[in-house]
DNA sequence: TTAAATGCAAACTATTTGCACGTAA
DNA sequence: TTACGTGCAAATAGTTTGCATTTAA
């Protein structure tokens, strides 16, 4: 465990930081850290947690400081969740997500090669700029649970 | 203005909310008549708002009683917004919604008539219940305001 | 008659803010 | 050197809960 993060993480996290008028600091990077190890969609309440193991003196605050750092030089996304904390996302791909309605665990949906605009129909006048589906439903263990018990 | 409901929307009301072992009360009511009033999808301080000019002596607490009930009897839904407080919408035909970055209103899209099941590919062992659509851009207006400022 | 719903206030969760101090550039 | 970031604590927004009272069925 606590595979070192590869140069390219570390250069890509500086540049992006630079490149939107943000400093380097160390709880950034920690922070990024947490993200890219474990990519289970974590609240920032977690991404704390796991932070403080090796940052021992960071505030949650400052986690929420840093993911909105990280949201807006574009290295993570905020997943959209109706219910409870927001959670976050370094895999800036086109993807969507899972939400299971069992365990609340989240995961990433590639989309599809075809990438048909929507299912939806977009009246006149309306400009897009992008979209995000959320599939529910059992996640794999949670179905096969569900399907044990009968 | 105050056009008062049809007989068959307190119908609906009446038998939707004895099937899940609900009550009639007339704060369910007022919130149900709010929410096809007004299908501008509001919050449940907008909705209790409105819901005291007729009904001055409701509680908040009691509006979100209200939703949660009608949510569970199948007369509302619950938008899943990213930010900000829980937005409630009295359609119930498949449908998705529309978001828009300025102003922030959310508007109904209707699901085309194909229904191709997803833009997104589903791994085996995913057991699908619904998804949403959450449409982002500018509506109408707020494109036609960007544009007239150029 | 009585379990469920209401109104109120307090509690709670998630997030943001103000401020003194520290630090990256 | 200095504006930006940090840690802390307090503030805020949204929602839920406990409890005494009221009410639908």
């Amino acid at each position: 465990m606590d595979v070192p993060n590869s140069q390219t993480d570390d250069q890509k996290l500086t540049q992006r930081l630079a490149g939107s008028g943000f400093r380097f600091t160390p709880q950034r990077q920690e922070v990024y850290n947490v993200l890219l190890q474990q990519r289970d969609h974590p609240t920032a309440e977690e991404v704390f947690m796991r932070a403080k193991r090796d940052t021992p003196d960071i505030s949650l605050a400052t986690v929420y400081n840093c993911l909105d750092a990280l949201v807006t030089c574009g290295l993570i996304k905020q997943v959209n969740v109706s219910k409870g904390a927001g959670r976050y996302c370094p895999n800036m791909r086109e993807h969507h997500h899972f939400h299971c309605d069992k365990c609340g665990c989240i995961q990433d949906l590639e989309e599809t090669t075809a990438g048909q605009p929507n299912p939806v129909s977009i009246p006149a006048g309306f400009q897009v700029s992008r979209y995000e589906i959320a599939v529910h439903g059992l996640c794999p263990q949670c179905a096969a649970n569900s399907r044990a018990q009968n």
